[in-house]
DNA sequence: CCGTATCCCCGGGGATACTG
DNA sequence: CAGTATCCCCGGGGATACGG
């Protein structure tokens, strides 16, 4: 095989790859939602919403969701009175971990660059 | 300082940094963009739009100012005939790099989680 | 080739109220 | 507290055609 052609596949796959991740990741509030869970390891219903500035319980609970079927966190009821709700990442969903560090490093480097300059 | 609420001052923070570098990547579309030009170092117009599947000419054209707008993409225009126009990361831009290989990396270790299991 | 302009639709998502 | 249910609006964004 040619080499360019075999670039080419290589980037396709790896563009593949980067839509994947932000399929599972759209929307505007599903990263601050996981970094929020992420950052206190475990984290309550009521918590997340103060903690993801903007978002509605309607949209919180819906994301909520989709993050437990696409199996990145877990949903743990504890049998208080009244009930109360954590949620904690999977293993799978702590490999988020180093990008949500990496966006959070981001995030602070670019204000400096677009207030700053 | 109460250790406690030194600890939460930091998680808003980073909340917020994290939330910052959402603002600037919102939408389905700003990710997969950076990384067509990430991954060929420079790229036309139609050739992204062709990478990434499923944007119209519409949305693309208005992703790429707000991208050069946060100073993350250059445009450059080669005066051939008919015109010819390339974007390239900044050399902020170029600082996603890591989160854009992660993301790719990410994706793929995912699918297999999903699919494989 | 690289966009802009217009039209037009539908569903994302906010506000609010309610349940277990 | 942790959600669900309903209503309702508006603007995101697709399709298409056109301009430099």
């Amino acid at each position: 095989m040619e080499c360019a052609k075999f670039e080419s596949q290589e980037h396709k796959k790896e563009m593949m790859a980067v839509q994947d991740s932000m399929d599972v990741l759209n929307g505007k509030w599903k990263i601050p939602i996981i970094s929020s869970i992420c950052f206190y390891s475990k984290r309550r219903f009521s918590d997340i919403l103060n903690d993801v500035a903007g978002i509605s319980n309607k949209m919180l609970s819906k994301e909520l969701k989709e993050l437990e079927i696409n199996k990145l966190i877990r949903r743990i009821v504890l049998d208080t009175q009244p009930v109360t709700v954590q949620y904690e990442l999977t293993e799978h969903g702590k490999t988020l971990q180093t990008i949500i560090n990496n966006l959070t490093e981001w995030g602070i480097q670019h204000r400096k660059e677009i207030v700053g300059k």
